[in-house]
DNA sequence: TTTTTTTGTGACAAAATTATTACGGCAACG
DNA sequence: CGTTGCCGTAATAATTTTGTCACAAAAAAA
């Protein structure tokens, strides 16, 4: 699944470079001419990064981005500014307001990418490093590994991504379609059904250590991690 | 282990958007508000730098740092010192409030970043300087030398650093871009895939010795240095 | 009991990820 | 100059993972 990047830039022609660039490195493209139509579109869908020119017609690129910055919902989302050679205190003052990096024209196509995925590689990671336990089963996120009494446990990344949330949500039952939503991320097609293999794949791998029956089904609604026996 | 920095900043805007930068950059933090606190803080543990404002009720961040160096148990621990522009600034530049490195308000996380781990490099060679080791293998950064049991291993210089990371940071999962930012530095314009090339090559090199198993693939995530078999 | 609905299971092709090899560029050095 | 060693990338091979389907099994409903 490819990251969306909302792009805010007056200039049609630079837009369209930005465009075609991202376009080209597998990107979702949003545009937008303004910081006004940009929030429009926040409403709607968080991207995963914005690339907002410094200047702008209306609100400018700067004040933008310290209003994404400082709402909490928005906070999250990396921005990247574009600003003209020279004046390295714009530079500076762009960083500051909370942009994530900056980028000055004229750009290399090259160089964008780049700094847009060193971005995303750094501000992405916002998960928890905490060990979840089930009895003398461990979750290491930190390491990646699950064991039961220092044997390692083997199992796929989804697998993997799938317990971890059985785990830090023991006890409630889940549709598949929530399951979906967490596991898989929010807008991914895939089949509802496609829960149950992965539920039967999660049990297999568990089940050298008799741990398979803690996720339970739930006939008519979902799956539940749970300690009591059905 | 990421080295933990202590804040000493009492005002609450700028205290978060230092530890924010930080926490993105792979450090741990620890947030207090005067230099009262952070004494209290020093009593406990002793963090890898202190990051202190130039000004702060009570005692000023100057006799703060002051008193840090005064004392031998910490007089080793690396001090920078924020400033505001125009605010004494030259008096800060001459290094007589014992600080080791200044950073003037308003600062991009990219300068923040690397006036510490500059600062780190300069002032904590012991620990940067220490002999890693991982079973009977043996890695001297002074020598820059690659051993098992005497026997050297030959390798290029970003192998060795690659391994020297590996090894000082056993245990944990690294994405690549993870590993890029560490071993390659934080804004390279090099390829994810290039880490999987080198660790081919570190691999080949520990081969011979049969410790080549000890740099592990995470599918899905990316490369981890451990002493447990998969 | 029979029918209907829901879930479990094994297999499979497509897609994604990683391993491996090969190559051109480049700087240091003789 | 030519050689050498290292660097990063690209291409290709090997491997794993992914999502779906068809059908079996189980449970619920009729």
């Amino acid at each position: 699944m490819a990251p969306t990047i909302l792009i805010v830039e007056d200039d049609p022609a630079v837009r369209e470079l930005l465009a075609f660039i991202l376009k080209q490195n597998n990107f979702e493209i949003t545009e937008v001419e303004d910081a006004e139509s940009a929030q429009q579109k926040l409403l709607q869908k968080h991207p995963g990064l914005i690339l907002v020119d410094w200047m702008l017609p209306g609100m400018s690129g700067v004040d933008f981005a310290k209003q994404i910055k400082a709402n909490k919902s928005t906070t999250d989302i990396p921005i990247i500014m574009l600003t003209a050679r020279g004046e390295e205190e714009d530079k500076v003052r762009g960083l500051e307001c909370g942009a994530d990096d900056y980028v000055t024209k004229p750009f290399s196509p090259r160089e964008l990418v780049a700094r847009i995925r060193a971005v995303m590689r750094r501000l992405v990671p916002h998960k928890s490093d905490e060990v979840a336990t089930f009895g003398d089963l461990l979750l290491d996120p930190v390491r990646h590994q699950v064991s039961v009494a220092g044997k390692l446990l083997q199992m796929g990344p989804t697998e993997f991504k799938l317990l971890h949330f059985f785990m830090t949500h023991q006890e409630r039952v889940y549709s598949r379609g929530q399951l979906l939503d967490w596991v898989w991320g929010a807008n991914s097609f895939v089949e509802e059904r496609t829960v149950d293999v992965y539920v039967r794949r999660l049990r297999t791998a568990l089940e050298v250590h008799s741990y398979d029956a803690m996720i339970q089904t739930v006939r008519g609604v979902g799956y539940r991690c749970s300690a009591e026996a059905q």
